[in-house]
DNA sequence: AAAACTTAAAGTAAAAAATACTATAAGTAA
DNA sequence: TTACTTATAGTATTTTTTACTTTAAGTTTT
């Protein structure tokens, strides 16, 4: 490569490759929701350093791949599933985060629907489990600030965009939906209010189904109008709960 | 180092050093504000390649530096400040990115008080100057990508974060504010009620000083309260406007 | 089969907030 | 002194939020 000495903005006069010795990692957070609680997938790390401690699922980044399709592979390879709903939230960068190396991680979060994961242990994981986010473990490296600042996100965004939907199955009733959103958001609310916030936002469709199995009047079920949402969204509709 | 070839997570056997080959940069996104208008601090580029194009202000990060203090070093060789409002927004990592390598870049977006920066051209910039964001020319590398995510990030944090003051000089008069938050959302408030949300909000401080060198009755001079702003967030106070 | 129980879902009234608008105040400029 | 400009206070209307009550529709118990 013919690259000048200040082939990018630098003021010494180090050469380019000099600079080209980063390892870049994905570091996944994936929520789940089950029985009330929020949930994140970790794995039990089967290699040193850290070896038996938890982790988050992650893999360094190779040379010819994006960082989101490492991230899709890191999911695929623990879930079994492809699509799921993914978002990048921060770069973790310190000096010293990686004991072998200056390793930088980007992380992501992802949402998996409650039915519709099946965690896969391998070779590099030694076992694999759901954490309630309010009885986590001790983690790896810098994991545990990782995890937390993923968890502000999450509950962040989900004030403001429709990502709690993410965490259900395809058809839910209102009440899963508000006890979701009471688990993300630590509060309570109203149930006939939160009803009618919800439904005029126009974002639901109502099926012409009910919930079964249940021991007392079953609720309707609903499904989340995705392609409604787009077109809201060009008109600068914010999802606020 | 004695590092196993599957030290972090990995499917195949490739040797972890061998995954060491980034480049990690960071970018800055430097708002300003003035005369009604957001405007971004950018350099013409004195290297090859893009020589002559415009371009973001940014470096590669050293081996032994940290991301936050690469992005300060940036931002102080730029407008000699240091203590400058900064905050990381996203990373982007095409593998096909940068053309001498395999560069990832971290974004960080700044915000500048109008009168507090002073940009100075250096080597690596043949000079610099201020864009309204409506108003941009093309860029080097993926920079239109980035600047893009940066100015939509600002527009979306400054409605639930009061980042919005630090366009401002210290002391500013409420329909100096009105006008900033007019342009940054790109619409147009009352004013009664806009002074009215803002005021109830209880975040300003009324100083003693009024307005000068105005053709017209002159307006109080506020400044904002962060301490103010630190009590209230931990009550879970969002900035709403 | 009736009564009791549970949760869904609709309705209603009071309170609070947002919005639209009017009036007045306080300066400069002619 | 009058006209003009912008700041700032005030008010009335509409809309939204909040709190609460009622009714509906199923299951379980007796």
């Amino acid at each position: 490569m013919n690259t000048p000495s200040h082939f990018f903005l630098s003021e010494n006069n180090i050469p380019f490759k000099d600079y080209l010795k980063f390892g870049l990692s994905v570091d996944c957070v994936v929520f789940g929701y089950n029985e009330g609680k929020v949930q994140v997938l970790l794995i039990e790390r089967n290699a040193e350093p850290f070896k038996g401690s938890w982790a988050l699922p992650g893999e360094l980044v190779p040379m010819n791949a994006n960082l989101e399709d490492s991230a899709n592979d890191v999911l695929r390879n623990l879930t079994g599933l492809s699509n799921i709903f993914m978002e990048q939230f921060y770069t973790f960068g310190s000096v010293d985060r990686h004991p072998a190396g200056r390793v930088a991680t980007v992380g992501y979060y992802s949402l998996v629907g409650s039915n519709n994961y099946r965690p896969i242990a391998s070779s590099w994981a030694k076992s694999i489990r759901w954490f309630d986010i309010d009885d986590l473990p001790k983690l790896a490296f810098d994991h545990e600030r990782i995890l937390q600042k993923g968890i502000n996100t999450l509950k962040r965004r989900v004030r403001y965009r429709p990502v709690g939907f993410e965490l259900l199955s395809e058809k839910f009733t209102l009440s899963e939906l508000q006890d979701l959103y009471e688990a993300l958001l630590d509060s309570k609310f109203d149930k006939p209010n939160f009803r009618k916030k919800i439904l005029s936002m126009d974002l639901l469709i109502q099926l012409n189904e009910l919930q079964e199995n249940v021991s007392h009047r079953p609720a309707k079920l609903f499904k989340f109008d995705e392609s409604r949402y787009r077109v809201l969204r060009e008109d600068g509709f914010v999802f606020d709960i």
